[in-house]
DNA sequence: CGGCAATTTGACTATCCTCAACAGGGGTGG
DNA sequence: CCACCCCTGTTGAGGATAGTCAAATTGCCG
């Protein structure tokens, strides 16, 4: 038996592809490592030597200008996959934001295996489509929303991302929600484009507002989703 | 002979995966269309009913906030791939800018052949790898840089992608180069997320400062890149 | 030549950034 | 156990960048 008959995302990762024995031949090739937070397992510009399936836990994907700036340009939860396959050098760093256990390969491994599983590659290319048009999508918040836009919008898709993590009797409030984000004000900052002052600002605003609370740094508790909805343009 | 042994981008797009017979299997679910500028192939929203792959000319991929406001998400050219396989509604509208031919396919047929023939399906995950990258290297620009930087990056990645169309003799100018832009100066700010007052009084400061020139509204002369380069961030 | 749309320019404004000071809270060491 | 410290986050004041609104100009096409 391999060890990914124990495997939590078995059935959600790019692996729900394969086969019994397959599977096995993956494991063989693959093992698994923990991050901890702040820890990168790939960096900016360094050529793709290896890719990794996301186990447990945040990681971000993120890219720096010459002078500093941080933008974060992709936040990914378990079952998905990290990497660069087929060669190329990676354009954006890989550094977890929470505790996190991921499923890495060698990239050259992986390659020569996905180029013999077909439905392995299919898999792939369907979360690659769909990492995508979400990629897309964020493009216009970067582009064209406004500060308390974004904000919005982040929260509303913080909510759809993290799930009934830690939900609430939805009795007399039916749509309170509490998320516990994975994020530091600062990196709220990089996903959104703005300073984090702004983004402070913007917490307080809402909290102000009554839409929604702030009962310690990283929880927030959604009072009003759909005054919320309505803000995100 | 099929019509595909005359298309010019038979060795580039992803039908370079396919051999002589397998290409007349996938000729006979295409057929070619033509698209004039502002005409659009596929609408944000609508449900994913075709597919198809750029013969010639240049499209863009743009989506909408609900008041109107719009953000271009991605430029294609010859021999790119456009539209969404495998279900999904498609998140954004695409339009030809210029004069366009295309080979369009209804999605479904191209589903069917493309899980048949796993190098196409290959072909087609390295080239939506590669658009992935782009996506997110174009996200920095959105949502950390300046009008400056943003316009300087617009006219350096032009340079690049439109290629050496109608170059001048590089004797006593090594690096003075002409681009045709596709774009009018409202589709520039739509892909930088700018205003179309700032796209133009940044063109008309480049050029003040002697970096370009701007012999008429759609061409551009590079008259310093290393000035350009720089600025770019 | 006239009409129309695209672009440029100007004046003013708003949003968000910058710089700076302050507050809170979680952990450590006395 | 408490005090302190450091890091993260908040708040404030002021300024710069890019947006808005309006008018002038260009150039394209009949």
């Amino acid at each position: 038996m391999s060890t990914c008959d124990l495997c939590v995302v078995r059935n959600r990762a790019i692996c729900a592809s394969l086969n019994a024995s397959e599977l096995e031949a993956l494991n063989a090739i693959g093992r698994t490592r923990k991050i901890t937070p702040g820890e990168s397992l790939i960096w900016e510009g360094e050529d793709s030597v290896l890719v990794a399936n996301v186990i447990e836990g945040v990681l971000k994907l993120s890219t720096n200008t010459e002078d500093g700036r941080e933008q974060i340009v992709g936040v990914v939860y378990p079952s998905d996959f990290i990497g660069r396959p087929f060669g190329g050098t990676s354009g954006h760093g890989v550094t977890a934001l929470t505790e996190a256990k991921v499923c890495v390969f060698s990239r050259r491994d992986f390659d020569a295996f996905a180029r013999e599983h077909p439905s392995l590659e299919h898999k792939l290319l369907e979360r690659t489509l769909g990492e995508l048009d979400r990629t897309r999508r964020w493009m216009l918040l970067l582009g064209r929303k406004s500060a308390a836009e974004k904000m919005a919008s982040f929260l509303v898709e913080m909510t759809e991302r993290l799930g009934g993590s830690g939900c609430k009797i939805p009795l007399d409030a039916p749509q309170e929600r509490h998320l516990t984000l994975p994020f530091s004000r600062q990196q709220i900052a990089d996903v959104l484009g703005l300073t984090i002052e702004t983004v402070s600002r913007q917490f307080t605003r809402l909290r102000n507002e009554g839409i929604i609370d702030l009962p310690s740094r990283r929880d927030v508790i959604i009072r009003d989703m759909d005054a919320l909805a309505a803000e995100a343009g």
